[in-house]
DNA sequence: CTCCTTCATGTAACGCATTACATAGCATAA
DNA sequence: TTATGCTATGTAATGCGTTACATGAAGGAG
């Protein structure tokens, strides 16, 4: 593998000029003859040459790569909003690349070294379990955006939604539907997520003089189907069974319903079931799940075009967007 | 945003050496005497001093980052063979870099050029769609891997399964429990694979005389839940209803138990239904799904191997996995 | 005391493209 | 014809780390 591409002098020599007057037509400058323009891409495609990105980065510092932070690629919530930041990107001459950190604090490392030298302009972050202290470090010198999941300090710009209005919304049709005792399978709460919309959660059930009861919060490890398995199972063993239960993520929601029914109940009648996310498996779960939509791909584009603005150097500023109830059968079958 | 990190310059000037000994001791070179080398690493210290990977790249023609190509993150399949792929490359000091193409050529090449460029050391491609001439122009000087998805004139080296075999298998559960009339849900005929796993359907039909039915087979645009739906819903049109079905993927097979289910028939008395893939979803849906487990995790731990023994100029060789056909409620209720 | 070895450290070239500045050449106007 | 301006092109510095080779000093052997 040891081979080595055409650099610029090679070209250049190839085609009887100057190393400046190759980097010139690379780079489309007017001030280049016909005649010349000719030789040098003449040259160009003899040699099968390709300019490098490094020694152009080297220079330019700039790559035109963006570097996007997800904690783990497994989780459907991530897809739309990264097709958002994709889309958006291109349109605007950048590329993306994915970079799974699986909460490992030295692979983040390399992510932000690869920013700070130069190897991409700037970062998306999606990730919750980031290391804020780095991060906000980081940004002091270099683009960087937080999507989704975002730091209560407002240092650095975040596009998100709003957590607590979008639990309580979705508490509050459960109440409405008739039911009292409604259980909340939460995640982690170092999360902020998780700590807002269990605010929301916890509003609704005051506004409607529904006492709260810790025994109906379940906080998960992690949000895969298993740990919502394992999260209605503990609720199904209460004395008097939750009449509606909010999860916060559809893969726990989902695996709520599955455990509803395996326990011989049926979803909405005894159990009613509200997720958060709406991936796409939530409406192929049966019965289909009811969901908080988020404005995913449109959450993407608009960290994006932060992103790209603040690289920029223009004023960037953080963004609420808004979210939505998608009714499904599994609260009104 | 306009910062510049200390360089090696200035940490030698701190330290009042040349920078040869700071690069020396940041290669920890053994000639260096334990004084000079505190002196330096006080000096990287106070600095806040980080190597560039840009320099160092240009001068070592060496990243340390793979590149991982895949069509699209949506698609559930490739999560565990990039779980796989992960962990192999941390554990030879390797990251891995994401890079969905959405089988947009253009973007290929950015990636292509990565590597050329040394900012990458070599890619798996994962995707069907890829250009194959200039993959196999890349891989002449570059190191590549294809896992899964592969090219047959075998100068690129792959790791996959036997997918004709597989298909096989599954067709042959089907005519086992009795069903005669087996409807193939296939993608795209342009990719092996999808020509491979008819060759299996075709096959264990033709050993139990079945004869082959062009009605009974629907080719789906993409792999998505709702051509899984589209697809079973024209096969249900027929007048005389196919009694089970192998879709190439299980995202396909659930829109078809989906279909099948809202058609008022059950999954597997009346239809039987088998997937492909083993997605985390397809133990989860309703009935369960029977497909094909291809061992993922080591298809990409293997091709991440396979890829690092290349860049170091090691000899490799294709490799074919072995499958498991899994079997749940969706053929045997 | 001189010569040679050994080891720590320094010097400078290299990899690659960009660009401010310098220069050559030509054309136009006086 | 000469001076002046303009344009096309070239020269060389720059960004950053690595390493072959050079150099210097110190220590040992004679």
């Amino acid at each position: 593998m040891g081979f080595r591409m055409a650099n610029i002098q090679e070209v250049a020599k190839k085609a009887g000029v100057s190393v400046a007057t190759v980097s010139r037509v690379l780079n489309h400058h007017p001030s280049v003859t016909p005649k010349t323009r000719v030789k040098v891409e003449t040259a160009i495609r003899e040699l099968n040459y390709e300019p490098s990105m490094l020694g152009r980065n080297l220079r330019n510092s700039e790559s035109r790569l963006l570097l996007v932070l997800i904690p783990s690629i497994s989780n459907p919530f991530y897809t739309e909003i990264i097709n958002g930041i994709q889309t958006t990107a291109i349109k605007h001459r950048y590329n993306i690349l994915l970079c799974e950190t699986n909460s490992d604090p030295r692979r983040e490392n390399i992510f932000f070294n690869m920013v700070k030298n130069k190897l991409a302009d700037g970062i998306i972050s999606m990730d919750p379990t980031i290391n804020r202290q780095k991060l906000t470090e980081l940004a002091e010198h270099h683009s960087v955006i937080l999507c989704s999941e975002y730091m209560e300090d407002g240092s650095i710009p975040y596009v998100t939604i709003d957590n607590e209005r979008a639990a309580y919304q979705a508490v509050k049709h459960l109440i409405i539907l008739g039911k009292k005792k409604i259980a909340l399978i939460n995640s982690d709460e170092r999360f902020l997520y998780a700590r807002q919309r269990r605010k929301g959660y916890e509003k609704a059930l005051r506004e409607f003089e529904i006492p709260i009861s810790e025994e109906l919060i379940y906080n998960t490890h992690e949000l895969n189907f298993h740990d919502g398995v394992q999260a209605m199972r503990m609720l199904l063993r209460m004395e008097e069974k939750p009449s509606a239960v909010f999860a916060v993520s559809d893969t726990l929601a989902i695996g709520a319903l599955k455990e509803i029914k395996a326990s011989g109940l049926k979803a909405p009648d005894d159990i009613a079931v509200v997720g958060f996310d709406n991936i796409h498996f939530s409406n192929m779960s049966n019965p289909t799940l009811t969901t908080i939509a988020q404005p995913m791909y449109k959450m993407g584009a608009t960290a994006a075009t932060m992103l790209i603005n603040q690289i920029q150097s223009k004023q960037v500023e953080s963004i609420l967007l808004d979210h939505e109830l998608i009714i499904r059968e599994s609260t009104m079958g």
